[in-house]
DNA sequence: TGTACATCAGTGAACGCGCGTTCACTGATGTAC
DNA sequence: TGTACATCAGTGAACGCGCGTTCACTGATGTAC
């Protein structure tokens, strides 16, 4: 059709950002090259224009999803980096382990969306992915240490917020995973290690701004 | 080719302990029918003998998987639950986060392995998995109860479990995604929070057990 | 500045492939008599 | 106990479908003169 330079290089961001979306919101496998050029506005015969394969645009997507990573930690992460507050652990737990974060599968950090399919990609794509994890597991161990109320004795500032961020990510994984099955027992895993978080990180407020319930197996809605 | 009844059952249960290994090891999407098939020692015509659909299957897989759990935990857990010593917890960290566990994708815990998938199975896959789940932590929780130093005054026995259990699994997922790109990596975490899990328990051996590498993203091997 | 032409992003149809699924067929199992 | 026959697990070929990928074609872009 002829297209300027200009306009070629926004049509692969646009081809990226959908694929970002998608793969986010149902897996790698789960999304198609037609799907994706649809959703970004074109006819799917043109993809290898911009991208060698699948591969090559999956690694594309996971080198930009962990560059925006090292820029501003996630999406997710970024806002309650930007309040320059006492306790920036705090809200960022508050806002990882919210429902909201759980039920947006969208625009949740790349590092939570991707981590079930990490293991699975292509070397190049795991590799970006590895980076991004260091990178942010760096980001969380320079918070630790400038925060003197978050160290321990035992532990250095990256130990910490290694075994914080496994917590995390633990607690959201498993809240999505039975979030469609067993709504209560998704809030309860939720709140149990969001309370849990709060107080190892000396926080005590937010506590009961969830309503608590008992996931009950023998009774399901 | 006519076949005993009691053949029958065995055949099936072959395919579904064939499937089980091929899902923990490659993912739901990632494996074939015929592969399952040929794995278990029939073509792969007579699957549906057997299943009414590869649905089926998957949610009679999870099921099974779920049923095992009831019964003694995961594999890989209930082998330190047999000994029946003082602080059970520290020893299923202990065999939860070690490299022997996080490299045999085949016998591993099916919650874990099966987490990632779980968001996107069959609604009734999906509920065998919750109810598995659910299960597991009422266990867990059971052993806090009557461990008095695993009790915490501000926390139930099942939040407790809760918590601990999201940092195991976050671990082990994180640790797995990056194992094969970045191994030094793959290795820290499963080793930070497997000191940071095992001193919340009260238990201080085995923190030296393991040589300590420090993850160097600048110099890959 | 104006004209001639090569480039190449986008189109839309087609390709081979492996997937889940279906089907006609076989023959030992297991029931009916 | 022995014979006749229906059942149904297993075979192997085939089906339609959607996938990733390829390709001939188009026409505005952008360069060469």
């Amino acid at each position: 059709m002829g297209v300027s330079k200009r306009q070629t290089e926004e049509n692969k961001q646009a081809i990226l950002t959908a694929a970002a979306r998608l793969f986010r919101e149902r897996g790698i496998d789960g999304v198609g090259l037609s799907e994706i050029m649809r959703e970004a506005g074109f006819t799917h015969g043109g993809f290898y224009n911009h991208f060698k394969s699948k591969d090559a645009l999956v690694a594309e997507v996971v080198a930009t999803a962990m560059t925006g990573v090292n820029e501003s930690l996630c999406d997710a992460i970024a806002k309650p980096l930007a309040a320059n507050d006492a306790n920036r652990f705090a809200r960022q737990i508050k806002y990882y382990l919210s429902t909201d974060h759980r039920d947006d599968a969208q625009r949740t950090c790349a590092l939570a969306a991707l981590a079930p399919d990490a293991r699975r990609l292509g070397k190049e794509a795991q590799a970006s992915y590895a980076r991004g994890l260091d990178a942010t597991l760096d980001q969380l161990a320079s918070i630790v240490e400038r925060d003197r109320s978050l160290k321990t004795m035992h532990e250095t500032p990256r130990d910490r917020a290694i075994a914080l961020y496994s917590q995390m990510l633990g607690a959201l994984v498993l809240s999505r995973a039975v979030a469609s099955a067993n709504q209560p027992l998704a809030n309860e895993i939720l709140i149990a290690s969001r309370k849990d978080l709060l107080r190892a990180v000396g926080d005590e407020t937010g506590r009961t701004e969830v309503r608590r319930r008992r996931a009950n197996p023998k009774s399901p809605p």
